[in-house]
DNA sequence: CAAGAACTGATAATCGAATATCATTTATCC
DNA sequence: GGATAAATGATATTCGATTATCAGTTCTTG
């Protein structure tokens, strides 16, 4: 088993992904490859510390992460496999709920339900 | 210090609080009441088994708790003082972000930035 | 090829949140 | 009031995620 490239292979499974995902999650489709989990978490650590890769929490546990150079998006969270999608698009009238008082500096939306393929399997 | 009714202490606090608090949160705010984390960590759990308390994930760390009986609403997290807000109202646009065989039972909006208390307090 | 630096995988250690335990206190029911 | 059940606070324990450690491997530079 090859090393030593071992952070590039995990970079690019996270960059192949349809979603951010988390530590364990990117690990279980590295299987094979012979990576170790904490090969895994080197390289999400450095990546952001880079700054090409961003962390997302979100509902559903845990951190996950991302590529940095995707545009603005958000998420859609399966219910039942638990996984994260990206979106594309955004939402309108976002502003109109910030207090008064309040500066509103980000956002974050998150869509659930079930996707495709779990939709499909009952 | 009275006891037996801490649990209805603890409901209450929250009852009474501008947006879901964690179990620490909500703990801190009963200092002085003798009230235990034990305690706490107790009336949230029998709140959400009884239907009267939501669990609320979002980012900034951990579960929250709030009453069932708000209406729908979402919450500005303040990234200073880490506390989640009530909001009131929605947003429109979100089924056009659905991607295709996908069903959305649900949604969640968290605004990010500054509270009015944290931004004046510079 | 040699030498030192960087990388790697396995796993031990750490950390914080949540839960379980237990002796004590309080409430309930008669 | 008395007996039993439920509630409480302190704290030990558990649990999972993340980080640190370390010996061995691979890379780099000359």
């Amino acid at each position: 088993m090859q090393r030593a490239k071992q952070q590039l292979t995990v970079l690019q499974a996270l960059g192949a992904a349809d979603g951010p995902l988390s530590a364990r999650e990117l690990w279980s489709r590295l299987s094979g490859t012979g990576v170790g989990i904490a090969t895994v978490y080197r390289a999400l650590q450095r990546g952001v510390e880079e700054g090409t890769l961003e962390s997302v929490e979100m509902l559903g546990g845990g951190v996950r992460y991302e590529p940095k150079d995707r545009e603005h998006h958000h998420h859609f969270l399966c219910s039942i496999c638990n996984h994260a999608f990206d979106l594309f698009g955004c939402v309108e009238g976002l502003e109109s709920l910030v207090p008064n008082g309040f500066r509103m500096t980000g956002h974050e939306v998150v869509l659930l339900g079930t996707c495709d393929a779990c939709g499909n399997a009952t």
